[in-house]
DNA sequence: GATCCTCGAGTTCC
DNA sequence: CTCGAGGATC
């Protein structure tokens, strides 16, 4: 066997500490010490070292993490301490019985007055797994199978960079630490991108995607799917005494190098957990990883002996869980919906299924490639969830659950309303109807949008009653809606004279607006309110606007060839024309000669913001108005261009990725300094 | 021609 | 909120 040159021993060794504090500080107390350049420099360093001298590639070496050979399966291993399951508190009454059963137990064994006390943590939606380490070495890593005998992990959880391949000095002889393997959101997105890419399957959310690769049997493509590890527990505890309490043996496995989640804390009594868990539900969207609950452990040991255990659960734990925000529920059909341009939209009707709190029955599928993407056919059972927050998203397929009856969806040819030609250029996603105006779905939709808020902002004219007074005939056309009369109104359903004065009050109040409304409400395609906004700017009147041909639109900023066409072609429709003089014979109108000249020179000239988040005081609209007013602009979206983010209580994504681009975010206060200079 | 930035449009539930 | 696509920019 060849003699390793000290210098190179030392250095390899001097190269092993570095990396691994480094990697230390990275993946666990996530406050990087160094560029990823130089970390990669030191890694290849000894990556070299070791390759041209192998003795000193020992098994803790950070190298060690990536790579292994492809195995033919997963060995058996038997756990030396149960890996036990806990009981589940499903509602907060449940949650208060377990702390009330504590509490008398504990009374009956001699405990004095006062509140238990608990250590709370986070239940973390992952895999759960036992980490053992022999003499400060990591010899062994395990699922947890049934709880007495689980599979060989030990190569895939090597790659886990968080996982100490070595524990920090004073490790004990055996120690065999608890935790969840879990793969951050963040990753998953990035492993999304990358099986986008490669036309693989996506995963449908991070659990499966860390199950999917700690069971990989080639390691190497689990170290390409970054995993992550939190301790919450001991098996095996051989050489050393167990601390008094759950919160100090935790402090004790952070002491010793390994990754424990902060998000954790010592409660008393019922009101101490309940206190947890709602903060810990409002926190949740903002954690960078799944959780579907909390967990309650009695803190001190000694209580927990005398607690004991019921059958496989431990009596002195206990889960409390929050109300799904993913759940599976059946396809029952695949309907179509016809939108205000034509569009037409698959729409998923479901099993009612109740999903973060409501119960949810139906999913859009925005168009026929995201129907074949996803590959759902109606009779399958899905994975629902509620993005955002609030709008319901099918996630993905279960395809062991499919019905051999399962049918496949197909668009339409002809219009499910008017039974015009349904056409979808080549290289666009979505399928229209052609019929226009024929169309009574195209016609319900135009008026809505005519009298939404944003437009003429029609109080008190919403889907129910646009349904009643096209189907009625009684209204063909926006200008229609205002030679409505009471008799007329009070007659239909769910319409008394109260409210059917209220609504001719309202069409009133209407026919009062601004030239940007007015153009807006028209429904032009591809004029939304911006465009609008743009447009009065530039031609100051409706008059010139009509007069503008397509060269003229061209001159507006932010109006391409598309744009322009269809501006032009819409006031070229002699229907179009008549339908804007009929309005202005029922006595719609607006303020003339306003908008062309506007304050350029206001204190946030120039200045582009984006809006997220519930305000103290302000609303959103509020807001927006005064950035305008003081000559900035609103955007909806963030980017390098923006330059600050106004961001209020439970702001989302946007103020991720203001941190990312490095965008200035500011509260109202601040915001509110800006405006007074 | 590619890439980034916006805007428009569609959607759910209470 | 998210996706698709139009417009601007390099």
């Amino acid at each position: 066997m060849s003699t390793v040159p000290r210098a190179a021993a030392e250095r390899a060794a001097w190269l092993r500490a570095e990396i691994e504090r480094h990697n230390h500080a990275y993946y666990v107390l996530d406050a990087p010490t160094i560029p990823d350049a130089e970390w990669d420099a030191l890694f290849r360093e000894l990556q070299d070292l070791e390759a041209q001298h192998p003795a000193l590639a020992t098994a803790d070496s950070p190298t060690q993490r990536v790579g292994g050979v492809p195995r033919s399966d997963l060995a058996e291993v038997r756990h030396a301490v149960l890996m036990l399951s806990l009981n589940n508190a499903l509602t907060e009454d449940e949650a208060l019985a377990f702390d009330h059963r504590v509490a008398e137990m504990l009374a009956k064994a001699g405990r004095g007055e006062g509140p238990v006390e608990y250590a709370c943590e986070l239940k973390f939606d992952g895999l759960a797994i036992n980490l053992r380490y022999e003499d400060g070495l990591l010899v062994q890593a395990a699922t947890r199978g049934d709880g007495s005998v689980g599979e060989d992990v030990t190569a895939n959880v090597r790659t886990i960079h968080s996982v100490p391949l070595r524990l920090h000095d004073a490790a004990p002889p055996v120690l065999e630490a608890r935790g969840e393997v879990l793969m951050f959101k963040r990753d998953l997105a990035r492993l999304n991108e990358r099986q986008r890419a490669r036309g693989d399957k996506e995963f449908a959310n991070p659990r499966n995607a860390a199950a999917g690769a700690l069971r990989q049997l080639d390691a190497r493509i689990t170290a390409q799917r970054r995993l992550h590890f939190f301790a919450y527990g001991l098996g095996e505890l051989r050489g050393a005494a167990e601390p008094a309490t759950h919160s100090a043996t935790l402090d004790w496995l952070a002491a010793l190098g390994l990754p424990v989640c902060a998000e954790r804390t010592v409660a008393r009594g019922s009101d101490g957990l309940l206190a947890f868990y709602r903060a810990v539900q409002r926190k949740r969207e903002r954690l960078d990883y799944d959780i579907d609950g909390v967990v309650y452990k009695v803190d001190a040991r000694a209580e927990q002996v005398a607690l004991g255990f019921v059958s496989r659960a431990p009596r002195w734990a206990c889960a409390h869980k929050f109300p799904p925000q993913e759940a599976t529920t059946q396809v029952l059909d695949i309907e179509v919906q016809v939108g205000r341009t034509g569009a037409l939209t698959p729409v998923a009707r479901l099993a009612p299924v109740a999903v973060g709190g409501v119960t949810v029955t139906n999913a859009t599928l925005h168009n026929e490639d995201e129907v074949r993407r996803k590959d759902v056919r109606i009779g399958d059972t899905v994975i629902v969830r509620r993005a955002g927050d609030v709008i319901p998203e099918i996630v993905a397929v279960v395809p062991e659950r499919r019905p051999p009856d399962a049918r496949e969806f197909a668009m339409p040819s002809r219009c499910p309303v008017c039974d015009s030609a349904v056409e979808r250029p080549a290289d666009e996603a979505i399928a229209r109807c052609t019929g226009g105006l024929v169309c009574g779905a195209q016609r319900k939709q135009a008026l809505l949008h005519f009298a939404s808020r944003r437009a003429l902002d029609i109080e008190g004219l919403g889907e129910k009653l646009v349904e009643q007074v096209v189907e009625g005939d009684w209204v063909h056309g926006p200008a229609e809606l205002f030679s409505l009369s009471l008799e007329t109104l009070a007659g239909l359903e769910r319409m008394g004279e109260k409210s059917a004065a209220n609504l001719l009050h309202a069409l009133d109040k209407a026919r009062s607006t601004t030239l940007e409304r007015f153009i807006y409400a028209l429904g032009i395609r591809h004029v939304g309110e911006s465009t609008a906004r743009d447009l009065v700017h530039h031609f100051g009147s409706l008059a010139a606007l009509q007069a503008a041909d397509e060269a003229a639109l061209l001159a507006v900023p932010d109006v391409g060839p598309v744009v322009a066409a269809s501006i032009a072609h819409f006031f070229a429709e002699p229907h179009n024309r008549e339908a804007i003089e009929q309005l202005r014979a029922a006595g719609v109108q607006w303020p003339e000669g306003e908008g062309a000249a506007r304050p350029a020179a206001g204190r946030l000239a120039g200045k582009t913001f984006v809006l997220t988040g519930t305000l103290p005081t302000l609303t959103r609209e509020q807001a927006s108005e005064l950035i305008l007013a003081a000559g900035g602009k609103v955007s909806g979206s963030v980017s390098k261009k923006t330059d600050y983010v106004l961001a209020g209580d439970e702001a989302g994504s946007k103020l991720e990725k203001a941190q990312a681009l490095g965008v200035a975010v500011i509260d109202e206060a601040q915001f509110r300094k800006l405006l007074e200079g």
